[in-house]
Order: C-alpha cells, then structure tokens, then sequence
DNA sequence: TAGATTGTTAATCGATTAACAATC
DNA sequence: TAGATTGTTAATCGATTAACAATC
C-alpha cells in the first residue's frame, strides 16, 4: 500500500472524506453501500419465512427508509426487480451478498478482549455473514490463555504471525484508546487494510487503509443535543446573556473570559479539563471500554 | 408526544430521514452536530495538557476533519474565535458542552446486561460527559441481583418507576433482537424520548422520540465492500455472465432462477436463509449481543 | 505594520425525493 | 386489458471545500 499517512478516512455518522475515499468503485455511492446491510437483513428475515418477493413499499418499510431511496439504491446494482411484481427475494439476497463481497469468507482478528472484545466474540451477526473469528489478541499475561467465546485469548506477539498465515485483512480494535493507535500500526504493519474502531480515537493510518470507528459516546451526545431541543427549548442553560449578544460584544467577553482564567467554566467543563477531580460513580477515564491494556 | 407511529427516525451512517427530523432546531445542520463531540474530545486533550488557544488548523487534524469543515462547523455556534490568533480552548469546550446540553446531568437506564451492557456500564466516557447510569435493567432471575459497574442489575418491572423518580430520558438497548421492540415500547411509555439502540432491529416509536443504531455487523459489511474492491477488483466472484447482462436478458434469468426455486444461491446467500443449517463456530444467532432475554 | 488566522462566500458535489413513463 | 410496480428523471436539498476579505 501507499506510504503517505492520512488521516482516518471514514468514520460512522455524517462520514469525514466519503467524498475522497476511492470507495465509489463501480459507481456505488457511499451512501448506498452503507444501507445496503440494511436490506439484506430485511431480506434475509423475509427469505426465513419464505416469502417469495417483495415490493419496493415493503422492503422499505421493513428497514426503515423510504420507498424511492431503496428503488433508487437498487439501481444502481443492476435491474434486478420485475415491474408490476416487486423483486425475487432469495435473488436480491444473493445479489446484495456478493455486491458487499459477504460470498467470500473474511476472517478477523479482535484485539483487546475486554467486556467488549468478549461482546463482539459472542456477536452472531459476525459468523452469519462471512465473517470469521480468526483469532482473539490481547496483551494481558492474565487474560491471554483464558477463553471467549470459545476461542482461546492468544498474546499480541502473535498478530503478525496470525496475519499472515491466516490471510487476514480485516482488524477489531477494542483497546483502551490509549493503546489504539499503537495497535492499529502493527495491525496494518501486518497487512490489515480495514479497522473498526472501537476505542475513542482518531487513528492515522496510510493510504489504502479503511477505518471506520464506532463510538457509544457521540451517539449518546447527539442524543443529548436532541433531547435538550425537546424539553421547552431553554431548559436550564447556564447560559449568560453575553453568549447570544452580537459579534464585537462576545469578542470582548471571550477576551475577558481568557483574561480571568476560564471563568465561563461550568461543572461538565470543568471535569472535561480535569477528570481526576470528579467524584462521580463512573471511575475510569474516558473510553476505557476494555479491560486491558495491551503493550 | 404525538400518537402518530413512524420508523426511527435516525440512525448511523448515512442517516434516513435526517431531513425530517426536526433537529436542525436553531439551525444547526445535523452534520455538524454529529462532529461536534469531536471537536470536543480534541478539545478536552488539549485543555488536560493546559494548552490555552489552539488554531483551527491544528483542532481541525487532532479531529480529523478539514480546516474549512471545522471553521463552517464553528461559525454555526457563534463567533468563537479570534482573527490571528485561534480559539480559546476553555471557552470552546464550554460552548460545545453547552450547545450538546452536556452542562446538564442526563440519567441513562441501559436495558439487557449482557457483555455490552457491561461494557456501556463500565464505559468511562459515559459519566464524563454529564451521563450518569440511573439504573441496569434485565428480564432474566439468573442476572437480576448481580452487578454491574459497582451497580445492582435490577428487575425490568422496575423500569417504570425508575424512569419517573429519575427522570430518565435517554433508553439504551442492549437485548438480543427479538426483545427490542417490546422494551422500546415500554420505554417510550413510561416517557423515555431518545432511544440508543444496539439491537440489530428496526424499532418503531411515535413521532417525538429519537432512535440512534449502532450496528456492528453494518460496519463490517461496509469494510468487507471496500475491502473486496482492494483485492484486484476482481477477487473470486462466483458471478454469472447473466448478472451483468442487459436488462431484459437478466430479467429472463431471474425469472428461470424463480421457476427453479432460487438456484443463484451461495453459501452466504443460503446461510441466511436458513442460519440452523450453518456448522460454523458462532452458534448464536444473529445479533445476540447480550445474554438474556427480557419477557 | 506584517503575519496569522478567522468567518463567510460561492461554487461544487453528493444525496434525497416526488413523479411518472416503461413494462410486467 | 387493467392494475401494479419498477427504474429513471429532474428538481431540490444539504454538505463540503477552496478561496479570500476581514481583522486581530
């Protein structure tokens, strides 16, 4: 691959660098590509009960979207419906599995086995769509050798040789994010072209390299901003009349701010600036999803 | 709320029906909501190491996103910053907390104490941004009574009562599939309004309430699209001539395969029609993240 | 003043949606 | 044939980005 660093190139909610991202190989938008694991769980449901085809109304319905985006997504896969009857289930099935590459096998490899890493071991979704555990690494002496999931927990001097052997491309970073980027470098060192991220942070890799990250974080902040909207508009802002005030009057009053020392701080602020002067239930430091920290 | 029932409303990656969410309330696009918490975990590294302003260039790459994107993100909120010289690194987390409505305290019922539900009790990022666990809810005797996270698991009949003395607003999902419409359901009832769901469900809530979805199997999929593309473009399709022919040619064959009763089938593809017939290590089904099953 | 950096403009790009002709 | 439903068009909307005037 590439030398040239960059940094991370997808990521989950609205998407950093979709536009520069190579990805619409084919002239699949990304935007597609991402719904397109929605209707084949759809799919896949209709397929267990056997229903033989499906409109575009109902497809729809079930995962979530509107009628005229999933016709539109489907076009770009090809002609695959029959007008006035809907699309032949187990062909869409097949035709949406082998667009996403899920006719081929991918192992995987989880680095960082902690209540997450377990969690994802156990996860079905991963095997039912050719997805393969390949190994489970963490570099913890007391967690290496126990077993999740049934497979044992092998040490991170592995990974390469495991890379290698087993052929795979694909990489689930659970570390403490403070171990995240370290990881991520041996990972791709190995011959790892795809992360998911689990750890809290934004990860440098080299061109050609996928990353996308999931972040339990940002999806509850986002929730937070939303449900602030919904409670009354002006819940019980701590808000001062200067942060709304026109232009030259909040520059003066940000230059003021700076001049006392941070006064505008208010309790989430403050904590944000020092987490050890908290006293609140949720003791360890920001991220800390998994339990060890490798190396 | 409204009676009126919709599909969620929102979700991860792309996000269908963004548009029609009411959220750009105050008029901040919902793209820039979703990349304010990073700016504001940029923000809280560099205020931990004292750093006193920071200039758009350099938040914009400990973000990883561009300096025209961050600086279009910013002026959304106001006149931060100051010409020459950069932002205030106190002042901004402030206003970014702020704006999130992360100065307010958000108590969090999380649903279903599998390992992810262990993994989000435990996780640290949660009570440093202002959300505190009001309670670990499951339906199964076997983990009620247990802890988690220094907290007790308690019954789901105690859901109600807890979201009304708590004032719990926010719902996280952690249950297999199956038992997450039911527990959504109860939720909303006893008044929850924003719903983080990591069942791999399409959950269903009246107008007013919010869904996010993390989905880790979606993730993946979308890796192992990119990812096939990388191996040669063409790895080791198992396609037919017929799939890429014209249209009425194709329409003919799909036609013959229905006759034949789905024929064009895989191993992925007939997986998923039937996941008891699969030998594969990952014995769970789809999606069973957690380990109970709330009645 | 000279250098640095913001905040905003305007152009561009990608995604969504309604509508409907094509066609089963 | 009449009814149903796809596949595509075109309009609209939102997001990204480069560029630069404003201004510290």
């Amino acid at each position: 691959m590439a030398i040239g660093r960059s940094p991370q190139s997808s990521s989950q909610t609205p998407d950093p660098g979709a536009a520069r991202r190579p990805s619409r190989a084919r002239g699949i938008p990304e935007a597609t590509v991402a719904r397109l694991p929605l209707y084949l769980r759809a799919l896949t449901a209709l397929s267990e009960r056997s229903v033989p085809t499906v409109s575009s109304e109902e497809l729809a319905a079930a995962a979530g979207v509107n009628s005229a985006k999933l016709r539109k997504d489907f076009s770009y896969l090809g002609s695959y419906g029959t007008r006035g009857v809907g699309y032949d289930v187990e062909y869409l099935v097949y035709q949406i599995s082998r667009e996403l590459g899920l006719t081929q096998d991918w192992p995987v490899v989880i680095v960082g086995i902690g209540n997450l890493g377990h969690a994802l071991a156990n996860y079905g979704g991963f095997a039912s769509r050719g997805f393969r555990v390949a190994a489970l690494l963490d570099a913890d002496p007391a967690v290496v050798g126990s077993s999740a999931a049934g497979l044992p927990v092998r040490h991170m001097d592995e990974l390469e040789s495991i890379v290698e052997s087993q052929h795979v491309s694909i990489g689930v970073i659970t570390t403490p994010p403070g171990a995240a980027q370290q990881v991520c470098d041996r990972l791709v060192e190995a011959g790892v072209t795809s992360i998911l991220n689990f750890a809290p942070t934004v990860l440098t890799v080299p061109d050609g390299v996928d990353v996308r990250k999931v972040d339990l974080s940002i999806e509850l902040q986002i929730l937070a901003f939303h449900e602030q909207r919904k409670a009354g508009d002006e819940p019980d802002r701590t808000e001062s009349v200067l942060d709304r005030a026109p232009g030259p009057v909040r520059a003066a009053a940000a230059k003021l701010r700076r001049a006392a020392g941070g006064s505008g701080k208010t309790r989430a602020a403050a904590e944000d600036a020092d987490p050890a002067a908290k006293g609140k239930p949720g003791k360890a430091g920001e991220g800390e999803l998994s339990a060890v920290m490798p190396a």
